[in-house]
DNA sequence: GCCGTTTTCGGCCCGACTGTTTTCAGTCG
């Protein structure tokens, strides 16, 4: 049993809660224990075992033990019982948008319907407009729901959506010279790795104009809806964006609002409510009046916390931190003194040493580690070991026409598949900084591929494990690795993980920044950069770090100079 | 089904937009 077995069966009983029309609250408290128990960092497995599965938050006794029965007896009688009275195929339509249970019922209740084929069929055949609560239209957007669903939304990652956002953001000003206030909200403000849709804040007295100039992005495929005050467009890239158009003086409330997430502006009003507050996009009402916070600063302070950075508003207890002074004091990208992680000509970047100094240097960088690949991997024309000496000679060379700044040698070794590495010692030895990865056999089961990286991470010359997972965004699933495992020993050997800022990556990811941090591990931020370009993916990693609740302490390359080399030395 | 510095029972975030109705329910974020 995982979390994300438990975490599934979870959301498939909320969901069948929801179209049987039981107590919503009920199937609130499945989907929030679903979701609690998805996050990373909890081992349902370990906390069953040790009969502490009621401290998590949302988890009670009658969820304590449908989970201690599904990992006795690999069921849950209780989902199979829901599946008899509402077949679970019926959950496929919950993902159209413009549909939701009520339809669901009333469409299963009076056509018998049970999964997508027959709904288009039968909206086809027009049988559904006959049915009470249901017009054409509706019918309609459930033909071009259907279509929409099987052209299937694409998340975007992070560098897409900011291009993106931006586009939408200098169209919006340009056609409105004397817009106000707009700003970007949402998952991209949280920094999440990837977002479904794009949301906008935007501050006018007269908000037509806005939403007029919002229909028509040059990119807009379809207006979805459109109101006085809100609109959402759907545009020819198949990602969906939102903008809410307030007064001048709502605009920190709204922003706050929209930028959430879901889950931490539920608990945020579930405070405000025991305060006898209200809070909403439009301020904080209290006894029929309303205050309206000039800044979210104010907002959070009004509800006696700390301001809570947008990065961790993800309901993962940055709100009790919030209450009791203790959140951390994040990670911001000009603590970044160097990239540890860079690929030159020499292997298969693009760019000579002598650029990557200067391109380094023009970003104020104190240090860059120039880390080719090593001998195996052929397809990156790893070096060999006299190649690597070479360009340790170069290295050294350039070195001397440096004033306050310094190129590191590096290497990035290959962890082989039996757990050695591609290098013997003695050459790790002479490296300034060694990282080592996985780039072959990530296919391997969980107890090879777990030891063969502990082995890596226990050699001495070993300095930081790169891209911990493999994971390739919306391309390739992260090998089967332990993290746990991989997290304990990497706080025992003191060996720092990478936070690979490439946005295609994101590796690791920032729940198990978090958790991490929390047993003491230590993290490099690095871009893995092909191209003195893509050196500037750092902010994605900074951001990747922040939502892992990173402090400038836990950062290698946060570190000046002399103190990385303690650093590196004293390991 | 969960939860409690008002409560072990009675609450559970809040508002805009749409479509189908005639004042509102359903859906969404």
């Amino acid at each position: 049993m995982n979390n994300w077995e438990i975490a599934k069966l979870f959301d498939e009983i909320a969901d069948l809660l929801d179209i049987l029309g039981e107590n919503p609250y009920k199937a609130r408290a499945y989907r929030r224990a679903a979701h609690k128990l998805g996050n990373a960092y909890l081992d349902v497995e370990e906390l069953a075992d040790e009969g502490r599965l009621q401290e998590i938050p949302g988890i009670g006794s009658a969820l304590e033990k449908k989970i201690e029965e599904y990992a006795k007896t690999g069921e849950l009688k209780y989902l199979t019982q829901l599946r008899k009275k509402a077949p679970t195929s019926l959950r496929q339509l919950l993902l159209i948008p413009g549909i939701g249970v009520k339809t669901i019922q009333i469409i299963y209740q009076q056509l018998g319907i049970t999964n997508l084929q027959d709904l288009e069929a039968a909206a086809r055949k027009r049988l559904l407009q006959e049915l009470p609560g249901i017009g054409v239209k509706t019918e309609q957007a459930i033909i071009s729901g259907l279509e929409a669903h099987v052209l299937r939304r694409r998340r975007l990652l992070l560098h897409h959506a900011f291009a993106f956002a931006g586009e939408i953001e200098s169209h919006l000003k340009d056609t409105l010279p004397g817009l106000a206030n707009l700003q970007i909200a949402g998952s991209l403000r949280r920094g999440k790795e990837s977002v479904g849709d794009l949301d906008f804040v935007a501050a006018a007295d007269n908000p037509a104009p806005v939403v007029d100039a919002f229909k028509t992005v040059p990119f807009v495929n379809e207006v979805v809806a459109a109101g006085e005050v809100k609109a959402t467009i759907m545009t020819k890239w198949g990602f969906q964006a939102d903008l809410l158009v307030v007064q001048p003086e709502f605009f920190a409330s709204a922003l706050q609002h929209l930028t959430g997430s879901k889950e931490h502006n539920i608990i945020l009003r579930g405070i405000a409510r025991e305060q006898g507050l209200k809070i909403s996009e439009y301020g904080i009402h209290c006894d029929g009046q309303v205050a309206a916070p000039v800044t979210e600063e104010e907002l959070y302070r009004r509800l006696g916390m700390d301001y809570i950075p947008p990065e961790l508003r993800e309901g993962r207890g940055e709100i009790e931190a919030a209450q009791n002074g203790v959140l951390p004091e994040l990670l911001n990208v000009d603590h970044i003194k160097g990239d540890l992680h860079v690929h030159s000509e020499w292997s298969d970047g693009i760019n000579t040493l002598e650029e990557l100094a200067q391109s380094a240097q023009e970003r104020g960088y104190r240090y860059l580690a120039v880390t080719d690949h090593s001998r195996s991997l052929r397809i990156a024309r790893g070096l060999t070991e006299e190649r690597v000496r070479e360009q340790q000679e170069e290295i050294r060379r350039l070195n001397r026409g440096f004033t306050d700044f310094r190129l590191l040698a590096g290497i990035e070794v290959e962890i082989l598949p039996d757990g050695s590495l591609d290098f013997e010692d003695e050459l790790l030895a002479e490296m300034d900084i060694v990282i080592a990865s996985v780039h072959s056999g990530f296919k391997q089961d969980r107890k090879t591929i777990t030891r063969r990286v502990l082995s890596a991470l226990q050699n001495e010359h070993v300095d930081i494990i790169g891209h911990p997972t493999g994971r390739l965004l919306g391309r390739r699933d992260p090998y089967d690795i332990d993290v746990d495992a991989l997290l304990q020993v990497a706080a025992e050997t003191g060996t720092a993980l990478e936070i690979n800022a490439s946005p295609d990556r994101l590796d690791l990811h920032d729940e198990y920044v978090h958790q991490g941090i929390e047993i003491g591990v230590r993290f490099a931020v690095n871009t893995d950069a092909h191209d003195v370009y893509y050196l500037d993916d750092i902010q994605y990693g900074v951001l990747q770090a922040r939502r892992g609740w990173a402090e400038r302490s836990d950062i290698i390359n946060a570190l000046p100079l002399s103190e990385l080399f303690d650093w590196l030395y004293r390991r």
